[in-house]
DNA sequence: ATCTATTAGTTGACAAAAGCAAGCATCTTG
DNA sequence: CAAGATGCTTGCTTTTGTCAACTAATAGAT
């Protein structure tokens, strides 16, 4: 099935699961038109008509006579503010932010039964699915933090390296073996007060990863910085090497040195743009097809 | 952000999104409750007005005149069938199937225009988030391929283990190293011939692996069988297992064995029921935490 | 400062969408 | 075969949404 098909299901099957939804919380004493004024008032605090036009993508008219009605229940108030006296700032009354109360709450127990008979894993992977649906759609970077290592995350930082550098360089199952042996090895010999390995999560989900380990007693070594894809552009491996010099500087370290290839531009860049030096450089085949190997280091003085 | 909430923002969100989508393929020619009824008989082929209700929402006498409608355009036909003389099948006519394939084409289109701007990794995690929102929602098991390992899986598979593992039996790091040790062994010293991992897919997502690995020449020894908590009770580690059992047979081996702990009771219960026998136990602290390990064999004759 | 265009909101008239109930023919079930 | 259920239609109604005209206030241009 072609992605748009994909695509198509999905928008197909969901708004179906919409109109069940929103039936259902139009069953809570208000038509949904008024509803979703209501509701949408008690989310944005005051705001004025036309925005509220905007949001709910209603008509202007329709709205006025649908705020007219609020306001004949005693549940909308409208305060001439000093501004502009075109606008009017709508507010809910005591008696709205009751009502609002109830949506909010009859909202909020559906979408609890929706979910209710899901077992727990379940509905981790849908609210993962959905805020990872929002986020692309919305095009926006998502939620980045960055976290210190944990049971899982050194297992994907191998098959994440695997998978990437074979897509993107044709790097195939060899390298993927080279990097389970490196992960294995820091997990063993890990030296908590000297070595640190940072996940950086978006929504959630990894989406990057480095490493520092000890090369000797005044040298550490950056290693496995790797940013997804889905997930370039943000400023992730910034983050994530400002990470290890700050982490190895304050670790007593002299030295911040890091193996690279030639051909990885964008990480050439960023080592570049954060201080780091060329020193030396080396064709090789380790990954089984030709390369040059970069040396690289950063005095933290 | 409770989980609750989440579902609601998403939902608040992807409401807002599908009234922009179903406006812009209103944009053509027909009203949208028409529009919707075309489009379901177009998809489904042929029908009965009840079916439509049902799948549209729509009340009975509304979409009766609805399909009066279409049938005045000449979209639509009524055949009377032998079956049931209450119910009438519904059919597109050839020109009511051209209405369709240019509301299909232009839906298309449109969705098109939402994935275009989006960069091609983006587009595949939203497509795959969609298909894991939906799965999840209908409960159903999804679609379930086994297939041989590829660039990543073999870290896949230690991220897994490490952090199932440990969620589940607290492990700790220590397993995952372990099983990130057997994994790199495994790419490195892998005989295509006689040894193989399988990685069960659910929407184009790993949910599962196994291992066969030569022990002597006649001894294959099945390792690393998990199954994702959100894809337990579909069958998976069964399908996993037999994979296996075909496998040796096939490549020759006259006895699988495996090493599984006695508190993994869901693994046990599949080993015994595919024919396999315990013949040993004994108490060990591999993984930090003391447990009893116990050694299956399957004869394969 | 004054004129013009724009914006915020309201109102009337109307069209589209949807719901409800009565009714008819047909089928199912006891 | 009677009683009730089902599939669909029709008349009547309400709800929802649109359009255009209109007022009041503001912003921008000359």
């Amino acid at each position: 099935m072609s992605r748009v098909d994909a695509v198509r299901r999905f928008n197909r099957f969901y708004t179906r699961r919409i109109g069940v939804l929103t039936d259902d919380y139009l069953g809570s004493a208000f038509p949904l038109p008024q509803a979703r004024v209501l509701y949408e008032l008690g989310e944005r605090g005051e705001c004025t008509a036309s925005q509220l036009c905007a949001d709910l993508d209603l008509d202007a008219g329709y709205l006025s006579r649908l705020v007219a009605g609020l306001r004949r229940q005693g549940l909308v108030a409208a305060e001439a503010p000093s501004e502009d006296r075109r606008r009017r700032h709508l507010t809910l009354t005591p008696k709205g932010r009751k009502a609002f109360a109830t949506l909010d709450e009859s909202s909020r127990r559906a979408m609890g039964e929706m979910l209710a008979p899901l077992a727990p894993p379940h509905r981790d992977k849908l609210v993962q699915a959905m805020s990872a649906v929002q986020s692309v759609l919305e095009s926006r970077p998502g939620n980045i933090t960055l976290r210190a290592h944990r049971p899982g995350d050194i297992g994907w930082v191998i098959s994440r390296h695997g998978k990437v550098y074979d897509d993107e360089y044709r790097w195939g199952l060899g390298f993927e073996a080279l990097v389970g042996e490196i992960g294995a090895k820091f997990l063993r010999e890990f030296d908590a007060k000297r070595e640190r390995a940072w996940i950086a999560q978006m929504d959630g989900e990894p989406v990057g990863s480095v490493f520092v380990v000890k090369q000797s007693a005044t040298v550490a070594k950056l290693r496995l910085l790797l940013v997804e894809p889905h997930a370039r552009g943000y400023g992730v491996g910034r983050r994530l090497v400002r990470q290890c010099i700050d982490f190895s500087r304050q670790a007593g370290y002299r030295k911040l040195v890091l193996w690279t290839q030639s051909n990885l531009t964008a990480a050439r860049a960023l080592y570049a743009a954060l201080g780091f030096r060329k020193v030396k450089s080396q064709p090789h085949r380790e990954f089984g097809v030709p390369l040059t190997g970069e040396y690289w280091e950063l005095n933290l003085k």
